[in-house]
Order: C-alpha cells, then structure tokens, then sequence
DNA sequence: GCCAACGTTGGC
DNA sequence: GCCAACGTTGGC
C-alpha cells in the first residue's frame, strides 16, 4: 500500500463536505496537472491520503482511502485528464499544520513543502507515520 | 494583494 | 528544440 497527500482548497471542496459524502466517495476531479494524474494513475483501491486544506487552514485535517482507481475525469471531455474517488477514513484528532510540518526536521523532504504547486503528491510510509503521530491519530 | 515557483504555450 | 511570455498556485 502506498501514501498521498491531496490538496484542495476548502473554500472549493472542503474536508466537511468530504465527511458529508461518507463510504459514498467523491471522484477528486479538476486535476489538471500531468504529475498530478500520474500520481492518481499510480493508486491502487485501498491506498491511503491525507486531505490537506491549502491556502486557508493550510493543515492536514483528514485521512481518506482511495475507492475507484482512475478513471475519466466527468468533469471534462478532455481525455487526457483522469481521477480517482476517494472517501473519508477518519478526521485528525489535530490538524497538523503546515508551520508544523517545516518545524519537524523529520520531514524536511516532504513533497508538501518541496514541490508546494503539486496538488496530489506521494508521501513516505516514515512521513506518514510521524504526521500520524503529530496529530495524535491512528495511521 | 504580492510575489516566487513552476507549468504551459507558441513563435522562431 | 529553445526560450520568452503568460497563467496558475499557494504561502505570506
């Protein structure tokens, strides 16, 4: 099982409205990124994300579990765009905050930080476990 | 609102 | 195939 991190900004779809959407799921469309759909392309069924809010709250706030590999993005009819569906696991006891993350020298190579532009990127088991551990929740 | 980083586009 | 121009993202 490999590990990510999916961005979005909350004021366009936020960690709520990924709750609301509970084992339904939710296709993480509007990529438009050829890194990031190659990251997405990668996924297998049962890989797990974080959800990290960027630009406000700038935390990761969740953990969600890929449900559908890739796919057509419904959003487009451009073929060269793909998503996955994604569907809440749990919410982080506390959010890990970005200033968090660049505090920890642990994670100083963290894609988060070093390719910031990258909306769906792939995170280390290790980084996965110290995240975990910062927000006092189970991996 | 600004700016740095970076991806994309299009002329040559 | 190079590179300038431009657009977007996201932190501050």
């Amino acid at each position: 099982m490999r590990y990510w991190l999916f961005k979005s900004e909350p004021d366009k779809w936020s960690w709520d409205a990924q709750v609301a959407k509970g084992d339904a799921g939710e296709e993480w469309d509007g990529i438009r990124n050829y890194q990031a759909r190659n990251n997405m392309r990668e996924m297998k069924i049962g890989d797990r994300g974080f959800f990290y809010h960027s630009n406000a709250g700038k935390d990761i706030v969740g953990i969600v579990e890929v449900c559908a590999l890739s796919h057509p993005d419904s959003t487009t009819d451009d073929e060269r765009w793909d998503c996955v569906d994604i569907k809440t696991v749990r919410s982080f006891v506390k959010p890990v905050t970005l200033a968090q993350i660049k505090e920890n020298p642990e994670l100083e190579g963290i894609s988060l930080v070093r390719q910031s532009r990258l909306s769906v990127a792939p995170i280390t088991a290790d980084e996965w476990k110290i995240i975990c551990k910062m927000g006092a929740t189970e991996p």
